[in-house]
DNA sequence: GCGATCCCTCAGCAACGGCTCAGCCAATTC
DNA sequence: GAATTGGCTGAGCCGTTGCTGAGGGATCGC
């Protein structure tokens, strides 16, 4: 797995346990140094302490909300980007306004790859001296992931949601078999109880769109009984 | 036998006598460092008192599931990695999350070899930091673990899931005789119970992909009344 | 509010892989 | 050199896996 560099840390704030491991361990293998707290009160406290470069932060925190928590912040002159954590059926207008500064939000429950992305891409926009690029790149396939565009041999190629989510996931990882369950673990979101099998599916068309329109090589191969693998001709 | 560089401590929980033994004492001989408990109860003390590298922790205990065994050692500041062991059919593909983060999860019943190997793999994704790599060598034959690949002088070889755990473990002990009932131990499911002629026939089919496509030595040999043996030019 | 898109499920089909068996060949023993 | 044992391999059966097209339901955008 492609690793930030540098090492940016991250404030992660959310009372439900679960979610806050979840969430905090795949911070951590995706390169992230974690901070976590359960509420309002131990976040700013661990703001102050830590001095994060980001927060994720849930917008229901049993002693106060994230908005309030944010104010707090900048009041006491922590001016790091906030990535909210809100439910998918929260009005629309309270969520408007959150990507104002250089913030963002994911709404729950949300798919960990995209979380990571979505992570990335505030960082990329409020550290820009970095070199980490937008772009993914494997052999003539590009994703871009500010623009959301995928194209192959400079040709740009049309996906969905989910199949840009499932080939930004292979591309994280090209010449490396992903199974079924990591993929799913992974790109959809983490409440998605139906089965393996919509792999499969999206894995279809994906190729129908990606390794058929073009006569090039197969990128992405089957290894039965395994998994999937995205083929990257130059060796890392 | 190949070994681990440096020795990683491992906690082993498994409430199965059996199999707890079993896994204990293969990665022993594997190069690991085993701590083994039978519940809950005594992984979360033996992690305490051992800090261990990695647990392979099976999901159903008598005391208290898996999952929670995990959050309340990550509640404790313990980050190590997991490898679960689930049952094969427990609606296996419903069950989704053990492959966050570093951790990864085999279906009982395993094989010892693909567990191992499993360990190996998610030690190395944790700890980069070894020179410990993905590939086996054994003179123009490569193996490589992540990709699931397998190549003879550079020519890609195409393997089914039960010749590509034979060759691994064939290349794990070059110039070591193996009996078919060691083979049979390492590679099969522990609950297989044909018989080993069953070996015969792998090691025919291995010998058709990766000794009969080159014209360049033949790297298996058989010891007749005794085993097979992999042999390698260059003695390391 | 309507159409288009997207997500997900399902079922049919084809290919593959795991395993067994039988017949043959090679090595070994007497 | 005959008999015996051990190993090799082709054939075949059968369950599993993966691919794909079709369709239903939800959601999004206009």
């Amino acid at each position: 797995m492609k690793k930030t560099v540098p090492e940016a840390k991250l404030l992660v704030v959310d009372d439900e346990p679960n979610i806050r491991e979840l969430l905090s361990t795949s911070l951590r293998v995706a390169g992230f140094d974690v901070v976590a707290a359960a509420n309002g009160r131990d976040a700013l406290a661990a703001a102050e302490t830590h001095n994060p470069d980001l927060a994720v932060l849930d917008v229901m925190l049993p002693d106060m909300d994230g908005f309030t928590v944010t104010r707090r912040l900048r009041a006491a002159g922590r001016h790091f980007p906030v990535v909210f954590l809100t439910a998918r059926d929260d009005t629309e207008d309270k969520v408007t306004g959150l990507t104002v500064g250089g913030d963002d939000y994911v709404t729950k429950p949300f798919s960990l790859d995209e979380v990571v992305a979505r992570i990335r891409a505030v960082l990329r926009r409020t550290h820009p001296l970095e070199d980490d690029d937008a772009v993914i790149r494997v052999d003539d396939l590009e994703l871009d992931d500010d623009a959301h565009e995928v194209r192959r041999g400079g040709e740009t190629i049309d996906l969905s949601p989910t199949e840009f989510k499932l080939l930004r996931y292979l591309m994280m990882n090209p010449n490396r078999v992903l199974s079924k369950a990591q993929i799913l673990d992974h790109v959809w979101e983490y409440d998605f109880n139906g089965d393996a099998s919509i792999v499969e599916s999206y894995i279809s068309y994906l190729r129908r769109k990606i390794d058929r329109s073009s006569d090039a090589v197969a990128l992405i191969q089957t290894k039965r009984g395994v998994g999937y693998l995205l083929r990257s001709a130059d060796k890392r």
